[in-house]
DNA sequence: GCCAACGTTGGC
DNA sequence: GCCAACGTTGGC
């Protein structure tokens, strides 16, 4: 089982919306880049992510979500209506690629990205690395555990472990 | 709104 | 295949 930690801006799609959907189950699609797509494509059914939100005023992680569907072409790709919409992929020869996941736990507070950055095991995290982009990166298991340990704080920390 | 970092594009 | 120009991301 891995982990990993997904990003999303507020305005276009939250951790809300997600839930929402039926069974808090949708596509993470939209993704255009190469390496955040060939992450996707190694995501096994259970892994673990946490739901990360850019572009807003306290950016940070909000969240777990849960894959539940391993990856399969994006059809965003093939929609000229669609903001993400690629030309280049088609159906034949599809390029884009989505998973599904499932809301599993939003906490009680965001654990803000300037918090993140202040707890010396969090170093090595790939969305802590200068001029790091990638909207879907690895964590490790040691990370994992490590913020996982800052939820406990949290008075919703039953809740989440209890789904876990 | 600024700008650093980085990916992509396209001329050569 | 090089690399300058350009576009995008995303924190601040």
């Amino acid at each position: 089982m891995a982990y990993w930690l997904l990003k999303s801006e507020p305005e276009s799609f939250s951790i809300d919306d997600l839930r929402q959907k039926p069974n808090g189950i949708d596509a993470w699609d939209g993704i255009r880049s190469y390496q955040a797509r060939n992450f996707l494509k190694t995501m096994q059914l259970g892994d673990l992510a946490f739901f990360y939100r850019s572009s807003c005023p306290v950016p940070g992680i909000v969240g777990t979500v849960k894959v539940v569907k391993t990856a399969y072409p994006d059809k965003t790709a093939w929609n000229p209506n669609e903001a993400h919409y690629d030309p280049k992929s088609t159906p034949e020869r599809p390029i884009w690629y989505c998973v599904d996941v499932q809301w599993l736990s939003t906490f009680k507070d965001v654990i803000a990205l300037r918090t993140l950055r202040q707890i010396p095991e969090l170093k090595t995290m790939q969305l802590l690395q200068k001029g790091n982009r990638l909207s879907v990166t690895p964590v490790t298991a040691q990370e994992w555990k490590r913020i996982e340990a800052l939820c406990l704080t949290f008075p919703q920390a039953q809740a989440f472990k209890k789904r876990l």
